[in-house]
DNA sequence: AACACCTCCAACCGCCTGTGC
DNA sequence: AGCACAGGCGGTTGGAGGTGT
């Protein structure tokens, strides 16, 4: 689909807010919320796009954003979440609070990836994302090692979600499961992960729009076409989809769970 | 002091998905 | 079913400030 930038309309302005138009944002946003943020700017007298509103206001304006330096706990969580979820940078930031993707993102490419490379894992032979990726470019990849396996549950046992804020927008809340829906699309150089967690990763790019479609239950479809590949429990995890539905129980949570309650990665279909 | 280079981060851009008509 | 629109995501960029020579 083709479409015309949002802020291609000449007299717009773009660049750096200025704090005038930070206050009139924001008052604006706490009289009316912002209900559509493309007629946003019009109603509050803004020369911008709604998309830069937006930006604006999630990025740097919300009240509930956590400025300052990363502490050390964080930085470990970004990078366990890394190792899990790749660049998906909200659902990243949906677990840590007062965090925004922008900001893990930047954070990400300054500080941790570097680290990364500059100090590898103590015993680890695991590779770089990026070499990773190389190597998956070259072929490889193998059953993973009772240490991997401790590695999954140690990075699984930490995950928890950042608390709900009222101030975040209700993609951050689901982000998990909006993320997810874009797995398939998840650039190859990129989803890395389950190259690092053979499996892992990949079971929860391929899961999570399961839930997301519950009720529909995508199992139910991917069994209906064939789905032979599809982990042996799925019964009974169909049922757990259902119950996790209607709990209320985030999506990504929910799976992250579901794996370590099972204790098993089970065998994924191809993608 | 002046210049070059580097780092960091706010903001932009293009694309994708969901939704309503 | 197809289209248009809105929201959102992740990659990238540009400029300000810091550091090195």
């Amino acid at each position: 689909m083709v479409r015309a930038p949002c802020c291609e309309k000449m007299g717009l302005k773009k660049g750096p807010w200025t704090v005038e138009e930070d206050q009139v944002l924001v008052s604006y946003i706490h009289r009316h919320g912002h209900g559509n943020w493309r007629a946003l700017p019009k109603q509050a007298g803004l020369l911008r796009c709604g998309k830069s509103c937006r930006l604006r206001w999630t990025n740097y304006l919300r009240p509930d954003i956590k400025r300052g330096n990363f502490s050390k706990e964080e930085e470990d969580v970004i990078v366990r979440l890394h190792e899990l979820l790749g660049n998906r940078w909200s659902a990243i930031a949906a677990r840590l609070p007062g965090r925004t993707d922008n900001e893990i993102k930047n954070v990400w490419h300054t500080h941790l990836k570097k680290r990364r490379k500059a100090i590898p894992e103590p015993g680890s032979q695991k590779p770089t994302r990026e070499e990773a990726h190389s190597e998956s470019c070259g072929g490889g990849g193998g059953a993973s090692s009772a240490a991997e396996e401790e590695t999954k549950h140690a990075i699984l046992r930490d995950l928890r979600p950042a608390p709900p804020s009222p101030w975040r927008s209700c993609s951050e809340l689901s982000s998990a499961a909006t993320d997810s829906s874009n797995a398939a699309s998840v650039k190859d150089e990129e989803h890395d992960g389950s190259l690092e967690f053979p499996g892992m990763a990949e079971f929860l790019w391929w899961a999570a729009p399961m839930s997301s479609e519950i009720p529909g239950t995508c199992a139910d479809n991917f069994s209906e076409s064939g789905g032979s590949s599809l982990p042996s429990s799925s019964g009974q995890r169909g049922e757990d989809l259902q119950a996790s539905a209607s709990s209320g129980e985030d999506d990504m949570d929910f799976w992250l769970r579901l794996l370590m309650e099972a204790g098993d990665f089970p065998e994924l279909p191809s993608l």
